[in-house]
DNA sequence: GACCCCGCTTTTGTCTTTTG
DNA sequence: CAAAAGACAAAAGCGGGGTC
């Protein structure tokens, strides 16, 4: 996933309001949305260098957006709305394993009366449910945990996968690590002790789990390797 | 226009304590 | 003992951009 253009750099001033973030850019302070509306839990340390994007839409309101946060000299990304966009870029050039047998690929599919999943993809056998999760938190050393706040939808989201699975749809949860310094995923089950209990039950319940990496620089996001699962 | 990203602030609602 | 005030909890609404 290449950016239009190669991203600006500033230092975090401070997030506010969800969806926006003050950044120090040549000596100047601008605000740029950030798309991201979790909790960023150990990005917002005030004077983190940050990578932005600028927008050149007369339409929006801020012309900037916040991309990837460098955390002890790591970068990670915090566009939730990227993840989608590198895993369909991954889907179609087959750099997703376990994926590559599906050709068809439909995004943002309705599943019910009130969700809807990231992808449909499917071939003439099978059709199966996908939905991205943007990983961001790490708090030891090389593993990479979800969620990094309590997520009722995250868990939601779960559930509803598990009734796809017995309608006869495969399903997949795929978390995509927006960082590059993670050999283990986990899921933080002292942050949100239920949607780990969901997760159980969603694999118990044939939902299948994929987690991969990212690399990432201020040119463009592309999936890296697939990561190990650790209970 | 509906829905997705879902935390933070404000508002509203309920219960408990204080005061005249 | 009733009314006001305070404490706290639950619910609602806010925000920008993107995609269908």
């Amino acid at each position: 996933m290449k950016f239009n253009k190669k991203l600006l750099q500033g230092t975090l001033i401070k997030r506010y309001k969800r969806f926006f973030v003050d950044i120090k850019y040549k000596n100047k302070t601008i605000t740029a949305h950030c798309p991201n509306s979790g909790s960023m839990m150990g990005l917002l340390n005030k004077g983190n260098n940050v990578w932005f994007s600028e927008s050149d839409n007369p339409k929006r309101k801020l012309k900037y957006t916040l991309e990837i946060v460098v955390v002890n000299n790591k970068p990670v990304g915090i566009n939730t709305h990227l993840s989608n966009k590198i895993v369909l870029e991954s889907l179609k050039n087959k750099k997703i394993e376990n994926l590559t047998r599906f050709t068809n690929i439909k995004s943002e599919v309705k599943f019910s009366d009130n969700t809807r999943f990231d992808f449909l993809i499917s071939n003439n056998k099978e059709k199966c449910f996908l939905e991205v999760k943007n990983v961001t938190l790490l708090r030891q050393d090389n593993i990479a945990e979800f969620p990094d706040a309590i997520t009722s939808r995250g868990t939601k989201h779960l559930k509803e996968l598990i009734k796809a699975k017995r309608k006869g749809y495969e399903s997949y949860m795929l978390y995509l690590i927006q960082r590059d310094d993670c050999n283990f995923f986990k899921i933080a089950n002292d942050i949100d002790e239920e949607y780990k209990n969901t997760f159980d039950e969603a694999l118990n319940n044939g939902v299948k789990m994929l987690c991969y990496d990212c690399k990432l620089n201020n040119e463009e996001i592309i999936i890296n390797n697939q990561i190990n699962y650790e209970q």
